[in-house]
Formats: C-alpha cells, structure tokens, sequence
DNA sequence: GCAAAGATCGGCT
DNA sequence: GCCGATCTTTGCA
C-alpha cells in the first residue's frame, strides 16, 4: 500500500522510526529503481539547533513548514542533495532526512548513476541514495501520495529498529534521533554501531 | 559586501 | 584517519 498524509502527520521521531523497512521507489528518467528504507534522522522544529527550520520559515527550508508528507531536498557542500520527508504539523517545521536503502529494483540503472557496481555504495549515505534514484532538486516540494515519479510504499515487512545520535551534525548532537535497521549492511559507515 | 560553515563523499596515507 | 572538492546560505559589518 502507498502511505498517505495521516502517516506523515504523526510525531517526526515516530514516522522517523516506522520508516525503517518501508520502500521508496522512483520512475525518474525512465528507468524504476526502488530500495528498502534502513538508515533515517529526524530534524525538528525550534527545540532542535541542528534542524534547517529552529529559526524560522526562509526561503531555502519553506517546504519543511508546508504540508507533512511532502518532499524537502536540499544542496549540501557545494555538490550533494539530501532528500528529507516532511512530517507533523505545519507549523512546526520538521522533517525526516533519508540516510540509506538497501537497493531492491533496477540496480543497473543504479550502478550507471552511481558509477560502482558495488551494491553496499550504490544508496548507503544520503547523497548516495538521492544519486541511485535519480533524484535532483526538481523533486522539492513535491507530494509523495499521488506522485508518478516517488513515492514510498508499506510492503507489510517487520523490521527491528535501533537508536542513537544523529551524525555528520555539530549542534544537538546528544539527541537519539537517528534510527537504523538493526544489523543492516546498506546502513552508512560513519554510524559504526549494530 | 564578505567570510565561514555546512544533515557528504571519495580518494589518499 | 585526514583532506579536498565546490557553492549555497547565513551571519555580521
């Protein structure tokens, strides 16, 4: 089943968590790719330093203030995209960020963007799996229910869920916000533990 | 206006 | 484990 808005309007840290296990799947370029959710962070509102939104709606985090399950990609170091999902209220302005997939369908159109055969590099960081997909700054403030390019699906799968600080951040760092597939191998590397 | 940091990755030591 | 690539956004003058 596709997942609709009243998932993504639950409390960010819950959807960061239930979205361990769910499948993302992209048509972009012609070519379907899809891969299973195993690595997620969740970025909240004012209370949260590390969050694009603590200071307020501006122009670069304004779909994070928008409706909730919808799609929020930002440019990073001058030369990656993040895809984040858009959770809770409106107002608040939280969203969960996408950190890793364990590919699932077309690996070859993977392995062509992401120019490795490999299948534990083709989506195990953020910019990795945003690259494997397909996915460009175009998708920003895109929905994901109704969508014909993204959009993420519930496939009924039981998945053991860990926790601990988020990475690659150096405000908030003592928050337990990151959630992973306990034992997966598609998870990034500089989040060592089980 | 300018300077610095940033939710990263890949290559090299 | 450290470093450079590369550019947008933000903070401060």
């Amino acid at each position: 089943m596709v997942l609709g808005p009243e998932f993504y309007s639950q409390d960010t840290a819950i959807v960061a968590r239930l979205l361990i296990g769910k499948i993302l799947v992209s048509t972009k370029g012609g070519h379907r790719t899809s891969g299973r959710i195993v690595e997620t962070e969740a970025y909240l509102g004012m209370e949260d330093e590390a969050s694009h939104s603590w200071r307020g709606p501006s122009a670069r985090n304004s779909v994070m203030f928008g409706p909730a399950g919808h799609i929020y990609v930002y440019f990073i170091y001058g030369m990656h995209y993040c895809l984040n999902i858009v959770t809770g209220p409106p107002e608040v302005g939280e969203a969960v960020l996408l950190r890793a997939l364990e590919p699932l369908e077309g690996l070859g159109a993977m392995q062509q963007r992401r120019g490795t055969e490999l299948t534990s590099s083709l989506a195990s960081g953020p910019a990795k799996l945003v690259q494997a997909l397909g996915v460009d700054i175009s998708d920003n403030g895109t929905a994901l229910e109704g969508a014909e390019e993204l959009w993420l699906e519930d496939d009924g799968t039981e998945q053991a869920v860990s926790s601990g600080p988020r990475i690659g951040i150096s405000r908030s760092t003592h928050l337990p916000l990151r959630f992973w597939a306990t034992g997966s191998p598609f998870v990034s590397k500089r989040g060592t533990p089980g």
